[in-house]
DNA sequence: AGAGTGTTCTTTTTT
DNA sequence: AGAACACTCT
């Protein structure tokens, strides 16, 4: 059995350099920046690397050299990314450039991969034990909510996320409960904040538990105390190179400034251009300051794009010029002129998801594949009117990103069964299961279980087998606490003897929860099966199940429905580092994007990040970029007016094409984009309804004489142009939708649902429709969400 | 203990 | 508008 965490088992030399040299034929294929980038092997480096310059290939190349050269064994070398994403695919491509034997490259993954492992060499030097668990936000926010609890705070006045997001903050900038300033302190209720952090950090370590701060945080203090630790990651690790070096915060900055302090051999790979995580803490002013940091730093530029076209590198830049602060870069590139920037003006967000729709479908009708096609939005949410416009039509899209496969109740449930099994101390898991299927355990029984666990500071697990040996509990719930223990004990002698699946399998079948969902006769039972029955199949590539729950923990991300030809639908902060012939940018409006949060708490800093945001959004694109921007949006509910968002003024006209529906904005807001100077032109493709004393006019009076991106009505605005085609005849106005009353609508009717599509009305009920869908069984809906088909 | 009712928040972005 | 949460009633 080898010990994975055996470092003196590793070489402490570099190999010898006077081993023969092989070839360098991947050397080749770089320009001339990206191999002075690749060849710069010792001291500190920054390479500031262009959207679409060949950062991957610079890094994997520079991987691949190191290795090539024998300049340091794989296990001496520390290579971090962000996302588990950039890492898998390094692993890959390293492990294709030098023939093969990439899983020897132990200290590859993203900073929280990498950190937890050394954290849990080391994790008693913090108050831990090594198979500590690792919790992610939800399980963090229970946490919150019973240290407040105890504190006596109102959970009203001091909500328990505002708690989270502090914490992450002061994590995030290496902050400790000792280390927080009065100002940090004052934070929280009325200046307890520090006290709370301390009671937080100690529960934690009750629990064996770390949360994701704590990985990095963890590694610091322990470097921090003990210097012998740190100097032998110091000396082992001859190289480092990190990828996005933009969006490092300052823990993680710390933590990288150590670790590269004995070789200095730091490469950092980023784009400042492209740097929008400061919300979570990312420091831009670590990539603007390497030089400082690191005296000698070789500075490489990467400005040849080898991705879009002229015109989209020209709005992209122009957009992103409109930023202070920037290290500066321009990007070039020697592609043949290609289309320009569509911005597209629409009445409204269902308009909006046609309008894409209908483009994409004339994209694929020229050849174009769906899978190089892109919707990237603002905000999660605006993920919907688009998902609903691709179901209506047919049209195989993919949402990345969205709700996660590892968040789902049923797998959060049976991950808890197994985080139990592994680590007894782990309370989180253990409230989550105790009663889950039910077994008669409820609040009575449960406050006896915390009262003891409390009184000798047991876990739960411990308490509950405490509990059924005595008279305390009535019979029904002392014998459910006692087989529920017993259960868990027999389960955890079985892992030593069954392998990890098998033992997950024969939990959830004795546990009933299998036959709980079997049992439920809900619409979504059948599918919960089918996602157990997946986490199955994805435990497979595990050794043990330790393995397996690290992986969860950090890996968060499901790349499963990535087959067949889809479009893909994702937020922006999701698209970085992806690229897509065609890319749709929907929601262009003040308030949306730039965000209006973000503006309010964030200021010009925020606005700018914001920019970067768009940059990103634009460069994604090889071939085509569609900007598009609602005068009407539903928000909240409630509909409001909008203003096309400042971005699109920003971009220079000569690479835009604007081709907005006529009649947007009227009255005041004639001139539409309201580009600076130019304030009273009227826009050009505003000037065919200008002379309008139509019936047209009426309709849209309303909206006309309020301008303001605070305007909201209570009803949705009338239609009140051609639905999705430009230039086409005005359509005045359209018929209500959606009748009130069932009486609308008579048995054997066909209806539509946005939900569940097509089907056929078998019977009625008051306003409530018994519906027979085409896709799946009979349901009962509100007459409200059904039209007519 | 669980269903049913009312109230509040949501929409930034994620390792 | 919907979800999530807390609270009350059986």
């Amino acid at each position: 059995m080898t010990d994975p965490f055996d470092l003196d088992a590793l070489p402490e030399s570099a190999p010898s350099r006077s081993a023969p040299t092989r070839p360098a034929p991947y050397l080749a294929n770089l320009n001339p920046e990206q191999r002075t980038a690749v060849e710069s092997l010792d001291g500190p480096v920054l390479v500031l690397a262009g959207a679409g310059t060949g950062k991957t290939r610079v890094l994997t190349t520079r991987l691949a050299h190191l290795l090539n050269l024998g300049r340091a064994y794989p296990s001496q070398i520390l290579a971090v990314t962000f996302t588990n994403k950039a890492a898998r695919e390094m692993q890959e491509r390293v492990g294709h450039a030098i023939g093969g034997s990439a899983e020897g490259m132990p200290w590859l993954g993203t900073f929280h991969a990498v950190a937890a492992k050394i954290l849990r060499r080391h994790a008693e030097l913090v108050g831990l034990k090594s198979n500590f668990t690792i919790l992610d936000t939800d399980d963090q926010i229970r946490v919150i909510k019973q240290v407040l609890e105890l504190a006596r705070l109102d959970d009203k006045r001091w909500p328990p996320k505002l708690f989270a997001s502090l914490l992450d903050q002061w994590k995030n900038r290496g902050l400790t409960p000792q280390k927080l300033s009065a100002a940090d302190a004052q934070a929280f209720a009325d200046g307890r904040a520090a006290e709370l952090y301390a009671g937080y950090q100690e529960r934690l370590r009750t629990l064996n538990a770390a949360d994701f701060g704590d990985l990095l945080l963890h590694n610091l203090t322990i470097f921090q105390n003990h210097p012998d630790i740190l100097a032998d990651y110091q000396r082992r690790f001859r190289y480092v190179l990190v990828d996005e070096y933009q969006d490092t915060n300052v823990s993680q900055y710390l933590w990288l400034r150590l670790l590269a302090q004995a070789h200095k051999n730091i490469c950092c790979v980023g784009d400042d251009d492209q740097s929008i995580y400061g919300w979570r803490g990312a420091e831009v002013g670590n990539i603007l300051r390497f030089e400082t940091d690191f005296p000698g730093a070789a500075i490489i530029r990467l400005e040849q794009n080898y991705r879009s076209t002229p015109e989209i590198l020209g709005a992209a830049s122009g957009l992103i010029a409109a930023n202070k602060g920037r290290l500066g870069k321009t990007l070039w590139t020697t592609a043949p002129a290609g289309e320009k920037v569509r911005v597209r003006g629409v009445w409204d967000g269902p308009e909006e998801a046609r309008v894409v729709t209908d483009e994409i479908e004339s994209l694929r009708a020229r050849g174009d594949k769906l899978s190089q096609t892109a919707v990237l939005v603002r905000a999660g949410f605006q993920t919907r009117e688009f998902e609903e416009r691709f179901l209506t039509v047919g049209l195989p899209y993919r949402i990345v990103g969205g709700a996660r496969f590892y968040e789902r109740l049923e797998i959060r449930d049976a991950l808890a069964y197994l985080r139990l099994i592994q680590q007894g101390d782990d309370d989180l898991a253990f409230e989550r299961v105790i009663n889950t299927p039910k077994r008669g355990i409820g609040k009575v029984a449960l406050q006896k279980l915390y009262a003891v666990s409390r009184d000798l500071r047991v876990p739960l697990l411990r308490a509950a087998e405490m509990l059924g040996e005595t008279e305390d509990l009535t019979g029904a719930a002392r014998r459910s606490i006692m087989t529920f223990a017993n259960d868990i004990r027999r389960w955890r002698d079985l892992r030593d003897t069954v392998g990890h699946m098998q033992l997950a399998e024969t939990v959830l079948e004795e546990s009933g929860y299998v036959a709980m969902w079997q049992q439920d006769k809900s619409a979504e039972a059948p599918g919960r099966l089918e996602n157990l029955a997946e986490l199955m199949r994805a435990m497979e590539g595990f050794d043990n199940l330790g393995g397996f729950l690290e992986h969860v923990s950090l890996v968060m991300d499901n790349e499963q429905n990535n087959h067949g030809d889809k479009v893909s639908v994702m937020t922006l902060h999701s698209a970085k580092g992806l690229e897509f012939d065609s890319v749709f940018l929907p929601g262009w409006e003040e308030g949306l994007f730039p965000n209006q949060r973000a503006l309010d708490d964030g200021g010009l800093a925020s606005l700018e990040e914001e920019r970067r945001l768009a940059y990103v959004g634009i460069t994604r694109a090889r071939k085509r970029a569609i900007i598009l921007h609602a005068a009407n949006r539903l928000v909240y509910g409630q509909w409001q007016s909008s203003l096309p968002s400042r971005f699109i003024n920003e971009m220079p006209g000569e690479f835009i094409e604007i081709e907005s529906n006529p009649g947007l904005y009227r009255g005041s807001m004639s001139r539409g984009y309201g580009r600076g100077a130019e304030d009273n032109d009227s826009a050009p493709w505003d000037s065919g309804a200008k002379d309008s004393g139509s019936s047209w006019g009426q309709t849209t009076g309303q909206f006309s004489s309020r301008p303001s991106s605070s305007a909201n009505w209570s009803q949705p605005p009338r239609r009140a142009m051609s639905p999705g085609r430009f230039g086409g005849g005005r359509v005045i106005d359209a018929k209500p939708l959606a009748p009130a009353e069932g009486a609308a609508f008579r048995i054997g009717d066909r209806v539509f649902h946005d939900k569940f599509g097509y089907g056929q009305v078998i019977a009625i009920d008051g306003t409530k429709l018994e519906i027979e869908f085409e896709q799946g069984t009979a349901k009962k809906v509100m007459a409200g969400f059904v039209k007519p088909a």
